[in-house]
RNA sequence: GGAGGCUUAGCUCAGCUGGUUAGAGCGCCUGCUUCACACGCAGGAGGUCACUGGUUCGAGUCCAGCAGUCUCCACCA
């Protein structure tokens, strides 16, 4: 930055150039320091193939805050990047571009061949979005970056598993799970969405076995008829009793299956007859159990139906559905159909309905892992901010059932379990067996399926520190302070770094969870692919600056609560970065001393600017703590912009040349400093590039702000007196402005300005100012009791003066007087309210002395207005 | 079926542990090329804080209820 700095702030030409020298000191880095206190944060780790959507902007934004605070604050801050292999959605992408490129399957390739493929794909396109996020400005510790599937991380998922294997809570078994037919794969319940589609219900005809007539069963999924093992009633609905224990005929199969009761049923629902399918529902499956019906699952893989299903075989569930019921209707066994919306499962990554089926996968025991979980919550020892969030969490918690990790996917970990061929012992070991634990036969095969991508983020907090090795930075580092994230993955992950963290390292894995809700579109939608509002982060930051995002992402909107994203807001706080730029401008030209120190002589205006300063320092830092950034961020704003920007710079003019000008000079270095530290952690950038071109305090030689110290409230330069006299002038300033302004005196227009005041000493202190902000030309202060006959004059009163403008051409006595009765009014209409209150012996006796301090001095206010009003009025009268 | 959020100026939203004459940005109106900034300056209009009760000396802020709206969780075929 040179002194002829251009008029408008260009973010493009700052923004990469700071971020590089950053770089080149090694600003981000973070060691184990004795000497410090640890503050750490990791980051949630973006899909490595993933483009960095507005939503990171904003996760990023909230904890590059928070880590920038806390290194100015002097603790050692580690903010730990990273990416993670995504599963799933990196897996599918690969094969689409195959399939596209090259017309071939992952199946045509083969598991070594494809798996290169994906390796070629990460290396190819993980770090792109590492780059990304330093145009935000995130001063992560990138040289501890990690990839889940990096070799220290790889160990760690290995050992966990085998660790919760060995304590029984891993484990293989057949359940009814989620499975996808387009991904082809099992998924966790947290991976199924649920949405309301109209569909039908189906009420079939089920012929008695022994021709006595038929049962009518209600469905919505008649395709799974094929699966049929039998058919349930409520053992209390006395319209079936006499079924339970016969047969019925299973239609289209021409199979026998049994009538059983079970207290699942519901009478009211339906007919009050439920078609069991224990291979294609859970809950039939449950019912299966009790009352050991056969398990026949009639679907493959992709959806399409198997041997089992007879004559369907080959038709996918689609065309399956229409086919029996086309079937059903021509024997005449459909009774009726109705319209009927239900919920139905689809996949989070490809969301293409989702089919329950019986299948051998690998499950988390987590009623155990559970128990560990909550009480950590539930003890405060995680808090999460804002607190609600916990009861989601709890909730959740609570009523989890066992997790399924097992993926039928290539991309991921593959799970350390070898099956024995001979005896079908499985082994699972941290290295790999060469021959079976139990009978010895070196005739084993590898699970191929991988482990659910969650599973290994889950232990993000400790093994990106280098657990299970015993490292300096896990016992320095861990557990971490705050995770910062949004409401939509605490299940996804949240609860799964506790329980991990628990369980792994017997210590939870952060103390505080910062939630943030969703960025929305303008119209309150959600941004998706499909929608096409999706808004780039990237551009935006080219457009108006990376700091003016980041300060839009972050004011004006409260934790935990979605926000909506208006570009117009990005101008605005664009608007305020060359506010900023403009106001160091006006400081860097008049610029004479080349070192800053506050002056022994303060000014009233310095004195004033300084305890305003000292004030806000004790607020943002306050709020901060609490994590009320968006609250700390408007007050920096409106810091800079109204108090240092519209008043203090102002005020400083009137000296900034002559004797005091070197005063003025440091007095607004210093206070223009602290501002950038305060706002630094918001506007990295801007800050920044305005501090390295200011001269700095001695003892503080920083070379970068963000090295330096955060600013402390000193009891020092809290000046309440001159606070309140500096507001006394700016009171008249303000009201001459107004009247100014209503009487239409061109602004030009320079007037001779009497004041009567008891405080002359103040108002003879203000007189330069009134000249440069209120139009005044000779300025003569005299005591309240000697102010002129109101004849010819615009007079302007506020509790504290009266001021006299020789505008005899503008003034209409009559009016005046009309409006002098209009402010008596209003102030009478408020003083009789206070003094209502101070009347009142449960207001005095019971409210906090300060409180009702503070009405008495608005009520001696009110009253001092009131009088000088009367006065006001008296003497234009005469 | 549970749980939670939101309802404050024309629009989008702040308002922390109850005490300001209820705020901001954008928009609107009136002036202004004032020697940092028109991405600006000065002045102004605009709100019975969804509704109903309650607690309190005092409620936008706490409690209960109600309405509208959004979201999450849940195995009703």
């Amino acid at each position: 930055m040179r002194k002829e700095l251009p008029k408008t702030y260009e973010p493009q030409e700052v923004e990469g150039k700071i971020y590089q020298t950053w770089l080149d000191a090694d600003c981000f880095h973070a060691e184990p320091n004795p000497d410090k206190k640890p503050f750490s944060i990791v980051m949630p780790p973006p899909n490595v193939t993933g483009q960095l959507h507005i939503g990171h902007a904003m996760d990023c934004t909230l904890q590059d805050i928070l880590i920038r605070y806390k290194r100015m604050q002097g603790y050692e801050a580690l903010w730990m990047p990273g990416t993670d292999h995504a599963g799933i959605a990196t897996q599918i992408k690969v094969e689409e571009e195959l399939r596209k490129n090259e017309g071939l399957t992952r199946h045509d390739l083969g598991r070594e061949k494809f798996l290169e493929r994906v390796w070629d794909w990460k290396n190819k396109y993980g770090d792109r979005i590492v780059k990304q996020q330093w145009k935000l400005g995130s001063s992560c510790d990138w040289a501890r970056a990690r990839f889940t599937m990096d070799e220290g991380l790889s160990k760690a998922v290995r050992e966990v598993f085998v660790s919760l294997y060995e304590k029984g809570l891993i484990y293989k078994g057949s359940r009814v799970i989620n499975w996808c037919p387009h991904c082809t794969t099992a998924l966790s319940d947290a991976e199924v969405l649920y949405e309301d589609k109209p569909s039908h219900l189906w009420h079939m005809r089920y012929p008695l076995a022994d021709g006595s007539g038929y049962l009518v069963v209600a469905t919505t999924r008649p395709e799974t008829m094929m699966g049929d093992t039998g058919v349930a009633v409520n053992p209390n609905d006395e319209r079936y009793t006499h079924l339970v224990g016969k047969t019925c005929l299973l239609p289209l199969m021409d199979r026998e299956i049994p009538i059983v009761a079970d207290d699942y049923v519901e009478m009211d629902f339906g007919t009050g007859c439920v078609k069991m399918t224990p291979a294609h529902d859970p809950n039939d499956f449950e019912v299966g159990l009790r009352h050991n019906l056969e398990t026949i699952c009639v679907l493959d893989d992709n959806g399409v139906v198997n041997a089992n299903g007879g004559k369907y075989e080959g038709m996918d569930r689609y065309e399956a559905r229409k086919a029996v019921v086309a079937d059903l209707e021509a024997l005449g066994l459909m009774e009726k159909i109705e319209p009927y919306a239900h919920s139905v499962g689809v996949c989070y990554r490809c969301k293409n309905d989702v089919e329950p089926l019986i299948s051998a996968q690998w499950f988390v025991k987590m009623e155990p892992l559970a128990k560990e979980a909550l009480r950590v919550v539930n003890d405060g020892e995680v808090k999460f901010i804002p607190d609600r969030f916990s009861k989601t969490y709890t909730n959740w918690m609570e009523n989890v059932h066992d997790w399924c990790i097992s993926r039928q996917l290539w991309w991921g970990h593959q799970i350390p379990a070898w099956t024995c061929q001979d005896c079908g012992h499985i082994t699972v070991d941290r290295t790999d067996p060469a021959c079976c634990a139990k009978c010895g036969s070196a005739n084993i095969v590898r699970e191929g399926d991988v482990l659910d991508t969650w599973f290994s983020s889950a232990l993000w907090p400790f093994s990106t520190l280098g657990w299970p090795e015993k490292t300096p930075e896990l016992a320095y580092f861990y557990p971490t302070s705050v995770l910062v994230t949004g409401y939509d993955i605490i299940f996804f992950w949240v609860a799964r770094m506790i329980f991990s963290g628990c369980e792994q390292m017997k210590k939870y894995p952060f103390e505080k969870v910062f939630i943030h809700g969703l960025v929305r579109d303008d119209k309150g939608r959600k941004m998706s692919k499909s929608l096409g509002n999706g808004i780039d982060p990237l551009e935006i930051a080219d457009k108006y600056g990376a700091d003016a995002l980041r300060f839009n992402l972050i004011t004006g909107n409260s934790p935990g609560n979605d926000m909506r994203f208006y570009v117009e807001k990005c101008e605005a706080m664009r608007n305020f970065a060359n506010k900023i730029w403009n106001a160091s401008r006006f400081v860097l030209m008049n610029l004479t001393i080349d070192g800053v120190k506050l002056p022994e002589k303060l000014e009233l205006e310095d004195k004033w600017v300084l305890s305003k300063l000292n004030a806000l320092v004790k607020e943002v830092t306050e709020n901060l703590d609490a994590y009320e950034l968006g609250v700390a961020s408007a007050k920096v704003y409106d810091f800079i912009w109204d108090t240092y920007c519209d008043w203090y710079i102002e005020l400083t003019k009137s000296r900034m040349q002559g004797e005091g000008a070197e005063n003025a000079q440091n007095v607004l270095c210093y206070v223009l400093i602290q501002l950038l530290k305060l706002l630094h952690p918001f506007m990295p950038f801007i800050t920044e590039e305005i501090y390295q071109a200011l001269p700095h305090v001695p003892g503080e030689a920083s070379e970068f702000l963000m090295k330096t110290a955060w600013p402390v409230y000193e009891e020092r330069f809290a000046f309440p007196a001159e606070e309140g006299a500096m507001e006394e002038i700016m009171d008249l300033i303000r009201a001459i402005r107004a009247r100014r302004a209503e009487m239409n005196v061109a602004p030009g227009r320079k007037v001779q300005l009497t004041v009567a005041a008891g405080h002359t000493d103040v108002f003879a202190a203000g007189a330069p100012f009134f000249q440069r902000l209120a139009g005044a030309s000779e300025v003569s202060v005299v005591d309240a009791g000697e102010a002129p006959a109101s004849k010819g004059m615009v007079e302007v009163v506020t509790h504290a003066a009266r001021a006299f403008m020789p505008l005899a051409e503008l003034v209409d006595i009559q009016q005046e007087l009309e409006r002098i009765a209009k402010e008596k009014a209003k102030a009478e209409g408020h003083l009789k309210g206070i003094e209502a209150k101070l009347n009142n012996e449960a207001f005095t006796s019971k409210a906090p002395a300060h409180i009702v301090q503070n009405q008495r001095e608005q009520a001696e206010k009110l009253r001092a207005l009131i009088a000088q009003l009367d006065q006001s009025a008296a003497s234009m009268q005469s």
